[in-house]
DNA sequence: CCACTATATGAACACCTGTTCATGTGAGCG
DNA sequence: CGCTCACATGAACAGGTGTTCATATAGTGG
């Protein structure tokens, strides 16, 4: 059903007709401007083919940069800078033993999320 | 506790002491590269602060492209775009009512996924 | 038909991303 | 020490991304 808008809402938008009580509702649904933005970064971060192999290896058991970038085929740099990046987001974590440093999830939701995901997608394959 | 490497694989990395056992280990987890692949995709898509924002908005109720661009502040044309990149991932779906497109989630797996996103971020604020 | 509305889309552009390459750091060891 | 190993990081470059602007399409009502 589509009211025809009242105008009581500013003009966001070249469109004239509208339903005011869905645009406020969502609104009010809405999260954050924080919470939004720190999710679409973690998503983001999610979004790269080899960084989200990188959390679904160390969803499984803690791993060093090196076990990483043999296992994955990826160069030790390239593993090094993708882990910064989930270290930043506070997606990972390492402790240092010695020269190594082995990494891990930092929170168990993430390993969640991916599975999730996983399951997802592997049922529009 | 590390191993010396036996050298049985491949040197696909330029570090000399690794895990073969962790290594075999997490390669047999790994999902198949068109599953990783289309996640990250997923994963990316949901990576951009509007789409984020559309998607949450799509998980509550159907909305139509105008609502969407009045609701989030958004220009028709940003909303337009957005949801076509959702859409070619089968995040959204539409059905046309006379000239209007309303559009909602295409499965409830990603309302989950971005609920649960949303929890853990607002754990960290 | 013509005007208007809702949406889609192509082009263009500034901005961002992920890799490689080279080099830095710092711990262990002979 | 000097060397090697494990890892981190800065620069730089190719490729990708999201927006705006202009325009297209298609349905609706006069």
């Amino acid at each position: 059903m589509v009211i025809s808008s009242t105008r009581s809402l500013p003009d966001l938008c070249d469109v004239k007709t509208v339903d005011d009580r869905k645009i406020l509702a969502t609104r009010r649904t809405m999260r954050s401007p924080e919470a939004v933005m720190l999710l679409a970064e973690t998503f983001k971060s999610l979004g790269d083919p080899n960084r989200l192999r990188i959390v679904w290896a160390l969803s499984r058991e803690e791993l060093c940069v090196c076990d990483l970038a043999a296992a994955l085929g990826m160069s030790q740099s390239a593993v090094s800078h993708s882990l910064r990046a989930l270290r930043q987001l506070r997606l990972v974590r390492y402790r240092k033993e010695n020269k190594i440093a082995y990494y891990k999830l930092d929170d168990a939701h993430i390993a969640h999320l991916v599975a999730d995901g996983f399951e997802h997608v592997e049922e529009l394959l």
